[in-house]
DNA sequence: CGTTGAACTCTACGCTCGTTGAATTATCGC
DNA sequence: GCGATAATTCAACGAGCGTAGAGTTCAACG
């Protein structure tokens, strides 16, 4: 049992890491997860995340560097009227809170957000380029980019509930139930 | 110059602490304020804070008791009309946002909650008593409290981007202008 | 004016953290 | 098979943290 040195085979440990990295951070934010507990997840020495990635602060931007389609979630819905593209914004939402790693790489930046400037600013882009540039190029109006933003509110707000805050009703309902209720107020913003 | 030792004259150091703690919570969340950090705002021993409050949680609790009104924000609002009662849970949560302690409050729940199931549960329930039980009261239909949550998580959003994410459009907006934005959905929501 | 208790500080303990540098073991190209 | 290089662990550092206990100074009340 040799407790040094490289393991034999090829085992993928890079990734594994990553994938670890991403569901701590998604679970307790940046400060609150230490590079000592990711690595006890992959068993693993804690220098090995340092050498593969720099730094705690490196390691973060790995594991949370986004992949979402080349236009964002919301980029082709510029030909549909607005009841379909309202019912499409809040449904593929909810579906990409529902799949592993983009709903860790929100709620990694989301937990994280809230205590470091810098994970704000990640957000920030984030959000600015997976949702609000699509968004504001759907409503045709000089507050367009605030009637965006409002829509983005209102769904940050809803992973907030459904996740962090755990708010009994909003856990419990189906995201068809959401959808029918939420679609009609985007709307609203949408016109 | 005595550096030990009672002071002279009768400072509310007590006070002073609380509303240290209110602020540095509101701006970091709890994992990310050290109690040398506070102390160091109030020019007092570390020591003194757990005196005074038996720990670290024991500050965090008392910093944010929450103080509203006896009904909460929006325990009065039965009587009027959907569109009245619209425009005021608006007005009034974003006024309360631009209010010191109320504000540190949320914020410091917020912030902490994301990281904290202890915070979580505490937001949970503020957002119970301060709004959501008032809200749902107001909606007289069997999914009112899912109407109710939506339009927390409406609120809660506005925050986030207005205080965390900062993001430009809504940082920038008046409270009039988000209230005639707001409303409307928030309308759509109540009936 | 003396005593008691509250306000306040000092020192220090034990823990956890991120990070470092050297050592060890496996793989891969030649 | 050899040599380079990649993967991995070990032991340790310095810093910051929350907290405990003992000590010091002041105010309040008799």
């Amino acid at each position: 049992m040799s407790r040094t040195g490289r393991r034999p085979g090829a085992p993928d440990t890079r990734e594994d890491i990553l994938a670890a990295a991403r569901r701590a951070f998604a679970a307790r934010g940046y400060e609150a997860t230490s590079l000592r507990s990711i690595a006890k997840q992959v068993h693993v020495d804690p220098a090995l995340l340092v050498h593969y990635f720099g730094s705690k602060d490196g390691l973060f931007l790995a594991a949370l560097e986004v992949t979402i389609g080349p236009s964002g979630l919301f980029g082709d819905l510029d030909a549909l009227e607005v009841p379909e593209a309202a019912e499409l914004i809040v449904g593929r939402y909810l579906l990409m809170l529902d799949q592993e790693p983009t709903r860790d790489v929100v709620l990694g930046l989301v937990r994280s957000a809230v205590s470091s400037e810098r994970a704000a600013t990640m957000l920030r882009e984030f959000l600015t380029k997976e949702m609000l540039t699509s968004l504001s190029s759907l409503i045709d109006r000089p507050d367009g980019q605030l009637r965006a933003s409002l829509v983005v509110a209102q769904l940050i707000g809803i992973a907030m509930l459904r996740h962090v805050v755990r708010s009994d009703a909003v856990v419990r309902a189906s995201n068809d139930d959401l959808v029918s209720l939420v679609a009609p107020v985007i709307e609203g913003y949408l016109r």
